[in-house]
RNA sequence: GGGAUCAUAGCUCAGCUGGGAGAGCAUCUGCCUUACAAGCAGAGGGUCAUAGGUUCGAGCCCUAUUGGUCCCACCA
C-alpha cells in the first residue's frame, strides 16, 4: 500500500519534479487578499549580466526561508522577484560583443546600439532567474520584473520628474569622478579607494618679480600643474606671511597666478605650500571657489592632457608626468623626489584610476533627503539586523553628498530633458508630454539630454515602482511597505540608502521594516571568490552533486548575520549527510508504518514514557525555533533542528522504540508509531524552509502512505505551534535519567572493551521509588539501550558482588556484575575522577548559596535551580563515597 | 585620520539580553546491531588573544594593549 522511498537520498530526481509541481500549483503566486496580512519581499534584483554565485544563492536562501515560514505561518507572502539592467556592466558586455563582429559602438549609432542591447537582454538575461530556481526560491515569478520595464521606467520618469520640481534634482558644473576607460561620470559610491605606491614631487615655483626666489611646493600629481591657477598657503603661516598676495610663475607654462591663503592648507604636511588645481582636485575645486579662480579642464575624456597643455598636448596623463618631471628637472626646478604611499580613488568596475574633472551632470541633492532616512532609523521604523549596521548608515547619510546622476551611456533610462537648440532652455517633461516647440522661444528643435541615468536611480525605487507605483495600485496598498530587505553589507550605501530616502521621500513610508545582512562567502582560504583568482564555487554544481539543500543547509548553519563566512566542501558533505539523515529515519518510520493499524485511536494518555518526552522535546524545539526565526537567528534555528532530529529523534528516540515496534504483542506498538509520525511530520515543517525539496518528498510520500491529506504540500501546510498538552516536564525528567543511565554503562562498557553483542545484567540501585519507578517503567529499552541480558531494579544493594563494576548516577547506582571484566584499579580511578568533578561543583554551588549578596540579588529561580543542584550533587557525592569505600576495603 | 569587526578544541566556526564551554570536520578506540558505514557507540583535546576593572559570579560588560580583516575619509 505504501510508497517506498528510495534506499538514499537522491536530490538530483526530486528536485526539478517538485519546483515543477510547485509553479502547477501557484503556490509561489501571491494575490491581494484582505482576509491575511501580507508579508512582503522585493528581491535584491540580480544583474541581467550575472551568473549566480555563491552571494546570490546566500542572499536569496535567506529570504526564500523567511518566505517559506511565513507562508507556513499563515501570511499571504510575496516574494517579489526582477531583474537589473545593470546600465555599465551590460553596456560593457554588449560593446564586447560587438567588437568580436568588428564593430564599433558609435558605428551602429544609440537605436541600433539599443536594439543589439535589447536582444543580448532577451538572450541572456534570463539565465540567472533559471537558476535561482534551482535554489528552490519560491518567488512569484508571475510578478517577475525588469527595471527598464515599461512600470519601473515610468516611476523613474515620474520622480526625476517630482524631484526636479521640488529642486532636488538639478544640473550643475561640479567635480566629479570621471572614468577616462568608460568614459563616463560615476558617483562617489562606485569609487574605491586604493593604497597606491607613489612619489612626492617637490617643485621650485618662482616668485614673481624676484629673481632667484623660490616657493617650493609639493605635490603627488605633477601633470595638473597645467591646470594650476594658484598656489595657496596656511593664512597663519609665519614662513609664507610676506608671499600672500604675491604672485609665482607656474613652471613650464610660464604664467603669473597668485598665491593666496586658505586655512584649507595644513602647515605641517609637505611643505606647506599646495600648488592649486580647481578643475582637477575637489579640494582644489573648493579653494578656486572662495577665491575666484579659473578652473582650467587641461584633459580630454581619455584623460590625455588636452590643447591646454602646449607641448604636452596629446599625451597620456602618465606619460605627460614623466615628461613634466624630466623637463621641470632640466630646469632645476625639481628640488627632490620622495616615495609617498596615497590612496587613489579607482573605478569599481574596471579599476582605472577615475579622474577629477568638472563637467556639467545631473545631481540629486541630498541633504534634504537624507534627514528623514535618518529619523526613519532614529524613530525604529527601520532596523538593521544585526544592530551594528546602524553606524554604517547613519555615517553614511550624516556625511552624504549629492548624488550624480546622470552617466555618458546608452543603455539605461534616458534622461527626460529637453534642449532648446535656439535659446538653450532647457524642458523637463515626460516623454509622453514631450512639447514640439520651446515653450520660451517657440523654436520647433528641441534635442533630448543624451545622458542616462545612474543603474541605481531606478533600483532605489524597487520595492514600490514593482508594485506599481507611481499608480495607487490595489498591490501597492496592500504588500507595501514590504517587511524585510535581504541584501550583502556591501550594498549598504548603493541601494538600501538610496531606497530608504527614495521610499519616504515618493511613499512616505520607509520601504520595509527590517534590514537583514549578510556577509560575503569566501573560499576556504577566506578569500574572495572571484574570477580573476579562479576560486570561484559554482553553486550549481554544489546542487548538481549534493542538491539545492544540503547547499542551502551549508550557507546557512553556523553563519551569524553579517558575518562573513568561508565555503567548505566538507561543510557540504556533512548537510548532505544529514538529508540522508532524514531520509533514512523517515524510511524506517515508513516502513514500520506500513504494519501498522489503529494510529486514529492512539490518545496522549496512551502514550509511554519515552513518546510523551519525545514529543515535549519536540514542542519545546518548535517555540525555540519560532523564537529564533522570528528574530533572524536562522543559523541558530537551524542548528537546533538538526541536533534535535540527530540526535534525540533518531539516535535516541528511535532506538528507544525499536523493541516495541518488533514486538507483535506490545499494545504499545500504535503508541510509538503515532508518535514517530507526528514527531516526524513536526520535525519535517519546522525543516522545511531551510531543506524544501526532501522535505516536501517525504511529507508528500507520508502522506500517501497513510492515507492521509493534510496538504497536498508542506509549503502550504500550517507552521507548528506550542501546545500545552503536549507539554510533559516529568517525563522529560524521567527520560533525561535513563539517558544518563546508559550512557554510563556504555562508557563503562567501552573503557572495558566489552563489544555490544556481549551482553550483561544490569542491575540498577536506588533508595527512591521514584527513581525505581522510572526504570521500571523504561526497563524495555532501557535493556537494550544499556546492552542488558537483564535489568534488575532494587532498593539496596544486599547481594550484589562487592567487585561487580558500576557507576554513579543522579539518584542511583548502576552495578554491572561481570567478573571477568572487573578492574578495581581502573573503578577506583573513574571514582575518584568523578569525586573531584563533583568536589568542584559543590564548591562552586555552595559559596553561591552561602554568598549574601547571591541570596539577595539573584533572581528566586535561579536560587532554586542551585538548590536543587546542591542536592543532587550531594546525592551524588554520598554515592561516590560510599562506592568508593566499598572498594578500597 | 575616523569607525566597525574578529581573536573560543588541530581546522572552520556557533555561543541571543552575564550563572552548564559547544558543533561540524579531523584524530583515537570499538562495532557491517535487520533506517542510514553518507552510519552507530565511546574517548582525547580549550588559562575562551594579553593585562587590568565592574560583579556574588565574566567567553559575554568596561578600559588599555597586541595581532588580523573590512568600511569610510578631500591631507596636496
Amino acid at each position: 500500500m505504501a510508497k517506498e522511498l528510495e534506499k538514499t537520498y537522491n536530490p538530483q530526481e526530486i528536485e526539478g519534479r517538485l519546483y515543477e509541481k510547485w509553479m502547477e500549483k501557484k503556490y509561489f503566486h501571491a494575490e491581494v487578499d484582505r482576509s491575511k496580512d501580507p508579508f512582503t519581499i522585493v528581491i535584491p534584483p540580480p544583474n541581467i549580466t550575472g551568473k549566480l554565485h555563491m552571494g546570490h544563492a546566500l542572499d536569496n536562501t535567506m529570504q526564500d526561508i523567511l518566505i517559506r515560514f511565513k507562508r507556513m505561518q499563515g501570511y499571504n507572502t510575496l516574494w517579489m522577484p526582477g531583474t537589473d539592467h545593470a546600465s555599465i556592466a551590460t553596456e560593457v558586455k554588449v560593446i564586447d560583443q560587438l567588437k568580436k563582429e568588428g564593430i564599433d559602438k558609435e558605428d551602429l549609432g544609440r537605436e541600433g546600439f539599443l536594439k543589439r542591447a535589447w536582444k543580448w537582454k532577451e538572450e541572456y538575461g534570463g539565465t540567472i532567474i533559471s537558476q535561482l530556481k534551482k535554489m528552490g526560491s519560491s518567488c512569484d515569478w508571475d510578478r517577475e520584473r525588469f527595471t527598464l520595464d515599461e512600470g519601473c521606467s515610468k516611476a523613474v520618469e515620474e520622480v526625476f520628474i517630482k524631484l526636479h520640481k521640488k529642486g532636488l534634482i538639478y544640473k550643475g558644473s561640479r567635480i566629479i569622478n570621471w572614468c577616462p576607460v568608460c568614459q563616463t561620470s560615476i558617483s562617489d559610491a562606485e569609487v574605491e579607494h586604493e593604497e597606491q605606491a607613489g612619489h612626492f614631487w617637490h617643485i621650485n615655483y618662482p616668485i614673481a618679480g624676484e629673481e632667484g626666489r623660490f616657493v617650493e611646493i609639493a605635490t603627488t600629481r605633477p601633470e595638473t600643474l597645467l591646470g594650476d591657477t594658484a598656489v595657496a598657503v596656511h593664512p597663519d603661516d609665519e614662513r609664507y606671511q610676506d608671499l600672500i598676495g604675491k604672485n609665482v610663475i607656474l613652471p613650464l607654462v610660464n604664467k603669473e597666478i597668485p598665491v593666496v591663503a586658505d586655512s584649507y592648507v595644513d602647515k605641517e604636511f609637505g611643505t606647506g605650500v599646495v600648488k592649486i588645481t580647481p578643475a582637477h582636485d575637489p579640494n582644489d575645486f573648493e579653494v578656486g571657489k572662495r577665491h575666484n579662480l579659473e578652473e582650467i579642464n587641461i584633459m580630454n575624456d581619455d584623460a590625455t592632457i588636452n590643447e591646454k597643455g602646449g607641448k604636452y598636448a596629446g599625451m597620456d596623463r602618465y606619460e605627460a608626468r614623466k615628461q613634466m618631471v624630466k623637463d621641470l628637472d632640466e630646469l632645476g626646478l625639481l628640488v627632490k623626489v620622495e616615495d609617498h604611499t596615497h590612496n587613489v580613488g579607482t573605478h569599481d568596475r574596471c579599476k582605472t584610476t577615475v579622474e577629477p574633472m568638472i563637467k556639467k551632470q545631473w545631481f540629486v541633492k541630498m541633504e534634504e533627503l537624507a534627514k528623514p532616512a535618518i529619523d526613519a532609523l532614529k524613530n525604529k521604523d527601520l532596523k538593521f539586523v544585526p544592530e551594528r549596521f546602524d553606524k554604517t548608515y547613519l555615517h553614511w547619510l550624516e556625511n552624504i553628498r549629492d548624488w550624480c546622476i546622470s552617466r555618458q551611456l546608452w543603455w539605461g533610462h534616458r534622461i527626460p530633458a529637453y534642449y532648446c537648440d535656439s535659446c538653450g532652455e532647457t524642458i523637463i517633461a515626460r516623454a509622453s508630454e514631450r512639447p514640439c516647440t520651446c515653450p520660451k522661444c517657440g523654436h520647433d528643435k528641441l534635442t533630448q539630454d543624451p545622458d542616462t541615468l545612474d543603474t541605481w536611480f531606478s533600483s532605489a525605487l524597487w520595492p514600490f515602482s514593482t508594485l506599481g507605483w507611481p499608480d495607487k495600485t490595489e498591490e501597492l496598498d496592500y504588500f507595501y511597505p514590504t517587511n524585510v530587505l535581504v541584501t550583502g553589507y556591501d550594498i549598504i550605501f548603493f541601494w538600501v540608502i538610496r531606497m530608504v530616502f527614495s521610499g519616504l521621500e515618493h511613499t512616505g513610508k520607509t520601504p520595509f521594516d527590517t534590514v537583514f545582512i549578510h556577509g560575503l562567502v569566501r573560499d576556504s582560504q577566506g578569500r574572495k571568490m572571484s574570477k580573476s583568482l579562479g576560486n570561484g564555487i559554482d553553486p550549481l554544481e554544489i546542487i548538481e552533486q549534493y542538491g539545492a539543500d544540503a547547499l542551502r543547509l551549508t550557507l546557512i548553519t553556523g553563519n551569524a548575520p553579517g558575518n562573513d563566512m568561508r565555503f567548505y566542501m566538507e561543510r557540504v558533505e556533512a548537510s548532505r549527510n544529514f538529508a540522508n539523515k532524514v531520509w533514512n529515519a523517515s524510511r524506517f518510520i515508513m516502513m514500520n508504518l506500513e504494519k501498522s493499524e489503529g494510529l486514529d485511536s492512539v490518545t496522549l494518555d496512551s502514550l509511554t514514557q519515552a513518546d510523551k518526552w519525545i514529543l515535549s522535546k519536540v514542542n519545546t524545539l518548535t517555540k525555540d525555533v519560532t523564537y529564533n526565526m522570528e528574530s533572524y537567528e536562522l543559523g541558530i534555528a537551524v542548528q537546533k533542528i538538526y541536533d534535535f532530529i540527530w540526535e534525540e529523534f533518531c539516535d535516541w528516540y528511535i532506538e528507544m522504540v525499536k523493541p516495541r515496534l518488533y514486538s507483535d504483542t506490545d499494545e504499545t506498538k500504535a503508541a510509538a508509531l503515532w508518535t514517530l509520525k507526528t514527531v516526524l511530520i513536526q520535525s519535517l515543517k519546522l525543516l522545511h524552509p531551510y531543506m524544501p525539496f526532501i522535505t516536501e518528498e517525504i511529507f508528500c510520500t507520508l502522506q500517501e502512505a497513510l492515507g492521509e491529506c493534510e496538504q497536498e504540500s508542506i509549503m502550504i501546510s500550517a507552521w507548528p505551534v506550542w501546545q500545552d498538552a503536549w507539554n510533559y516536564a516529568k517525563d522529560e525528567e524521567a527520560v533525561e535519567t535513563i539517558k544518563a543511565a546508559v550512557k554510563r554503562i556504555r562508557n563503562v562498557r567501552a573503557e572495558m572493551n566489552v563489544p555490544p553483542s556481549k551482553k550483561a545484567m544490569v542491575i540498577v540501585v536506588s533508595e527512591e521509588e521514584k527513581i525505581r519507578t522510572i526504570f521500571e517503567t523504561s526497563k524495555l529499552f532501557f535493556a537494550t539501550l544499556g546492552y542488558a541480558s537483564e535489568v534488575q531494579i532494587k532498593e539496596n544493594k544486599d547481594g550484589i558482588a562487592e567487585d561487580a563494576v558500576s557507576t554513579v548516577i543522579h539518584g542511583a547506582t548502576i552495578y554491572m556484575p561481570f567478573a571477568e571484566l572487573v578492574d578495581i584499579e581502573k573503578e577506583v580511578e573513574r571514582l575518584e575522577k568523578e569525586e573531584k568533578r563533583l568536589t568542584g561543583e559543590l564548591k562552586r554551588v555552595n559559596g553561591m548559596l552561602n554568598n549574601e549578596k547571591f541570596i539577595s540579588k539573584a533572581p528566586e529561580s535561579k536560587i532554586n535551580e542551585e538548590k536543587a543542584k546542591l542536592e543532587k550533587y550531594t546525592d551524588m557525592m554520598n554515592q561516590v563515597r560510599e562506592r568508593l569505600a566499598q572498594l578500597k576495603k
